[in-house]
DNA sequence: AAAAATTTTTAGATTTGTCTAAAATAATTT
DNA sequence: AAATTATTTTAGACAAATCTAAAAATTTTT
């Protein structure tokens, strides 16, 4: 089945904002996608009507199995063109975003299952994201970048986004590497810099930019 | 300027159907199209307003300069996509226009200007089109259709103006691609067709009208 | 140069996705 | 539990892109 692109924007924002067993309301998925309520009720009626939803009015919504599979694949679309355009492209990780959501709604499965092949099947986007297989299923090993880790929370430090010489040269400086056990202690909303510590080193600053750039393993999640 | 994905589509088959002086008519690109002309007289209107063609209600339309211009960035990316899609994904030559009718219509300018890069700046698309670069200007290539080209002289295929499915089909069929040596062994005056020779396959015959449709370039050209 | 045929445009309808304003329903406060 | 507030839905309108049927303009034929 072949949906619009607004459809599909609607499928991703509400598989974004379900959880694990909570319905979505009208409202914040209106706020989500910077449209009305108004218009969020009508594109509920197609999506029932399409039998991806389950929707009782005025009571809130979810996606079925259905939905669900759809989303995925949309979001695996997403994540597969922004590593293409990271890594192969060379363009910058957080300039992607905008441009992944125009390519991902491009709908041919063999496009998406070649692409899958020629990037060597990745399983986390330049965001750290884990990006569905073919069947749906998602690593529930989640990456996030050191400024979302919470406060005091230990990771450990995944991948590096940005590769540069400069890069490398300030991860060297404060005895950062993959794998290395790192917590944040205290962050400075000011300009979004961390003071942070990592195991068997004493605890230094690092800019927001540089934290952007540090994926790290949620590793109490599983 | 942004245009929609219709607008370009439009502009696309404009360009196509202008030869370098005449005026396009609007049931001519109404079939070409696959739509009505009652539809195409609306675009007309709204392509004026926009500036990009010169129209006079019932005596035919062109592109001006600048839709000319537009065009010429669309089959740009078009002819990339479909590049890439060959050359790194490994899709089939005929398999790719229409993944790229859809990827055309990405229009972010670093992107192009990124994946043109990345592909090593090509100039000539999986199907023998010339690419235009980023100005716009395209390679003149001297091509002949195949009914043109004088018996027993070896021509290399280039490219096929049609690009159905039974078209390519048949190609495949007779084992011919682009870059395919190829010589005219006789023409039949009666119908047009023609008996071939295609390097390391036994001779056939073609139809005249399969042979409109496939160009070569005359290879003593260069 | 009329008549006939063809081409193009207009008029009005339809579909998709959106919106505002008002009405209906649910949740919260008093 | 009545009143107030917040949320959600409906009603009706609009823009983009398309369509059919009819009218208008042009071209061709006689």
């Amino acid at each position: 089945m072949k949906f619009s692109t607004s459809e599909e924007n609607y499928i991703k924002s509400i598989y974004g904002l379900q959880g694990k067993t909570e319905k979505v309301n009208t409202n914040s998925l209106a706020l989500h996608m910077n449209t009305r309520a108004a218009s969020v009720t009508d594109m509920l009626k197609k999506l029932k009507s399409k039998k991806l939803i389950e929707y009782k009015k005025y009571y809130g919504f979810r996606l079925n199995e259905f939905g669900n599979r759809e989303a995925l694949r949309i979001i695996r679309r997403h994540r597969l063109w922004e590593f293409f355009l990271v890594t192969k492209l060379g363009m910058n990780w957080d300039k992607v975003h905008p441009i992944a959501e125009e390519l991902e709604h491009v709908s041919s499965n063999d496009l998406i299952k070649k692409l899958d092949n020629y990037l060597g099947q990745p399983k986390i986007d330049p965001h750290g994201d884990p990006i569905p297989d073919e069947k749906g299923k998602m690593p529930v090993l989640k990456q996030v970048s050191l400024n979302n880790l919470p406060i005091k929370k230990t990771g450990i430090v995944s991948s590096v986004s940005s590769q540069t010489h400069q890069m490398m040269e300030m991860l060297n400086h404060y005895g950062i590497g993959i794998g290395s056990q790192i917590k944040v202690l205290k962050s400075f909303g000011f300009d979004g810099s961390l003071q942070i510590k990592i195991s068997k080193q004493p605890a230094c600053t690092i800019s927001g930019q540089a934290a952007q750039n540090i994926f790290v393993y949620d590793d109490k999640e599983k």
